[in-house]
DNA sequence: AATGGAACCAACCGCCCACGA
DNA sequence: GTCGTGGGCGGTTGGTTCCAT
């Protein structure tokens, strides 16, 4: 690819050769993904520490998605959350399974130029959702609409889609768990698990202690549904129950006890039902509530954070 | 088939922050 | 309290691939 000159002295810069990789893989199975700098010290690769860092965390670190654009959904998503947090990349980018704050702002990017080109009036393709949000913001539409263009756009299309859906699902979107990834967390994790194993990110994951659970009907279920629309994830003893039907709805625990959904979280949009001990815990936008009791009323407070500090 | 522009993607740069000495 | 260092993050660049004409 490309070649940018050799920086500082000794070290290597542009595209990692296979043999490099091996070497960088090597040592993260001897000393976890920490330590970067030891890499250059020790002479197994004229590579600095940073670009060592770089090349695990964008490339080699299991379970990245490699060559699967982003879906309508994750571009939604990634919209929305560039809104809540502006251009904050890592935060973003934990709400996604095996997708790296450069892929995001990588799409960002690509976004941004395409809507900088609409607002100057040209014309641009119908190619995926991205294209839609620009035609939306454009003529002072909203957001709120996106799934409705999709749909559209997808009858338009027809089967033949070839473009942005090569590969995720909407189960791909997850929520944030900065903390609780044991690539990170753990001081000796085990950098090799199976890739299987990381299909999701609670898969990676214990169950955190604290959760922040935002599943806005308009966004990407987290979850694969049946024929129903309904669909439930098992995780460490907990169960989580989604629709994206919405409106009030009913939904059955782990022991079978029946649980009725409250119908003003449904109405605000929030379809993400979450058991713990049969006790259903729900997902209202924090800057909506002055007072959680009043949301988890007639539930009990839950046994963890719904929000983190 | 050739070509030019757009899209995609990998990787570097510079700044910042946390942490230990 | 300060200084140096390692690591994290956002911004940017530039090569490659895709696609419409």
């Amino acid at each position: 690819m490309m070649n940018r000159g050799s920086g500082i002295a000794g070290m290597r810069k542009g595209p990692w050769t296979p043999e490099e990789d091996t070497i960088l893989l090597e040592h993260v199975r001897n000393n976890g993904a920490r330590n970067w700098s030891l890499i250059s010290f020790l002479g197994l690769l004229p590579r600095t520490g940073k670009s060592c860092r770089l090349r695990w965390v964008n490339k080699l670190r299991p379970g990245l998605k490699r060559g699967r654009k982003f879906t309508p959904e994750e571009e939604q998503r990634i919209i929305q959350l560039q809104s809540q947090f502006g251009n904050k990349w890592a935060t973003i980018a934990k709400y996604f399974t095996g997708r790296t704050d450069n892929d995001v702002k990588n799409f960002w990017s690509i976004h941004r130029k395409r809507l900088a080109r609409a607002q100057n009036g040209e014309r641009i393709p119908l190619l995926g959702i991205s294209n839609q949000i620009v035609n939306l913001e454009t003529k002072g539409g909203t957001i709120a609409s996106l799934q409705e263009l999709h749909a559209s756009e997808e009858e338009a299309q027809g089967s033949n889609s070839n473009g942005n859906s090569s590969g995720a699902t909407s189960s791909d979107i997850v929520e944030p768990q900065p903390d609780v990834n044991p690539i990170w967390s753990n001081p000796n994790p085990d950098p090799f698990p199976q890739p299987d194993s990381f299909d999701s990110i609670f898969d990676l994951s214990p169950l955190p202690e604290s959760i922040h659970i935002l599943q806005p009907a308009l966004g990407s279920v987290n979850l694969t549904q049946d024929q129903s629309g309904q669909s439930t994830q098992v995780i460490d003893g907990v169960t989580i129950v989604g629709s994206t039907e919405l409106g009030p709805a009913q939904y059955t625990d782990p022991n079978n006890q029946q649980c009725k959904s409250e119908p003003r979280c449904m109405d605000m949009g929030f379809n993400t039902c979450i058991f713990r001990d049969t006790q259903p815990l729900f997902s209202p936008q924090p800057s909506e509530f002055d007072d959680l009791s009043d949301i988890l009323d007639p539930f009990e407070q839950p046994s963890f954070n719904l929000f983190p500090p």
